[in-house]
DNA sequence: TAAAATAATACGACTGGTTGTCTCATTTTG
DNA sequence: CAAAATGAGACAACCAGTCGTATTATTTTA
């Protein structure tokens, strides 16, 4: 029984609907209506797949890093014996995404922590559940980079995994209000091409 | 003529009002009459003394900011000798006060950055304003730091307060989400208590 | 200074539109 | 046939913003 089932279909488009329209507009700044039209899929439908509007941004939430993950592990993978190198090209390639895009949207999950981090739980959840892992990956990164003696090590990997992530959230803000990718490249610069450098 | 006007005090609280509503609950998830009915001001005079949500908004970015502003400028006049031990101490108020209020909100301009900050062009121009010179009090401290001798001198005072902004703004969004001034404790130390080091 | 004219502010009911959620008859599926 | 999925619409609550009127300040005139 290999059928694709309709309903798989339909909840994959919305859910890839809902992650480009949450990115640009926000949790509140969207409304159901504007991804049900788009997706063409009624709204009797939506509340059968998903139980409500929170319950799907969560689910949108692990949709939308899940790629990241897969990504940035793929080039950790291939380039054997060099992970800091793998690291830096994972960031030029997005860095690339964003330029392309107009810097418009940013990170789903730095906008929802910022909007509903404290009033859903469930959103909360899911946001904690995928910065950990996204912060994990880069952990292992970090970890192989220190190893191939690339990277300091008189600080854990773990440490400055954290860290990362926390000055990348910080420079993709300011990417949005400064429309440009210059805070992103200086971020790259003064930890991996800095600070971290062993 | 000293007269103090209704219409500013009026002002004033609506703006008090409007930086505490949308710092929990977001500019999209929080009604005007909300803010309204908690200062007690009708409807027709928020029009007459803001003209719109979105410009009320940004007032209320700039209102935000400026008592942190003031706040570090003081810590840093006070504490003559020892500019990096100001810092230090006014991130300690901080994180206290974070605390007090349960890790509610975070900071308003983080979160706005992610929420309007690619759709209003006016908050987003409050923003970056606002940003920028809280930015420009950091460089003055860690610039003042460098001279003091406790913070490296390698790399300019200018980056290493971009930097640090951006860590921040990372660490709010992840105490949001696990709901511990943990990650705030953790970026002080790695950052100021070890990366910046002289 | 007193009266009249003008301007500024205060007010809240109201508008047209949108929100998230839910109901229910119909169709599809196992 | 029974269960699940679908689709169109109903629903009350809420949204930002408007408008005519009432009140208060300020300025002009005599």
């Amino acid at each position: 029984m290999e059928k694709i089932k309709q309903k798989d279909i339909n909840r994959e488009n919305l859910l890839n609907e809902g992650v480009a329209l949450l990115m640009q507009q926000g949790y509140h700044g969207t409304g159901l209506k504007e991804i049900l039209d788009a997706v063409k899929i009624p709204k009797g439908s939506f509340y059968n797949y998903f139980g409500s509007k929170e319950n799907f941004a969560a689910e949108i939430i692990s949709h939308y890093i899940e790629p990241y993950l897969v990504q940035l592990n793929g080039y950790l993978d291939e380039s054997e014996g060099n992970a800091l190198a793998a690291l830096n090209r994972y960031l030029q390639e997005g860095i690339a995404e964003l330029e392309r895009t107009k810097f418009k949207g940013g990170c789903l999950l730095g906008n929802l922590m910022g909007e509903v981090g404290d009033t859903s739980e469930i959103c909360r959840n899911a946001l904690q559940v995928s910065l950990n892992s996204y912060r994990d990956v880069w952990e292992i990164g970090l970890s192989r980079a220190q190893s191939e003696g690339t990277i300091r090590s008189d600080k854990t990997a773990r440490e400055m995994a954290d860290l990362w992530v926390n000055a990348w959230q910080g420079a993709l803000l300011r990417m949005k209000i400064e429309q440009s990718t210059a805070p992103l490249k200086q971020c790259q610069q003064a930890l991996l091409g800095d600070f971290f450098k062993a």
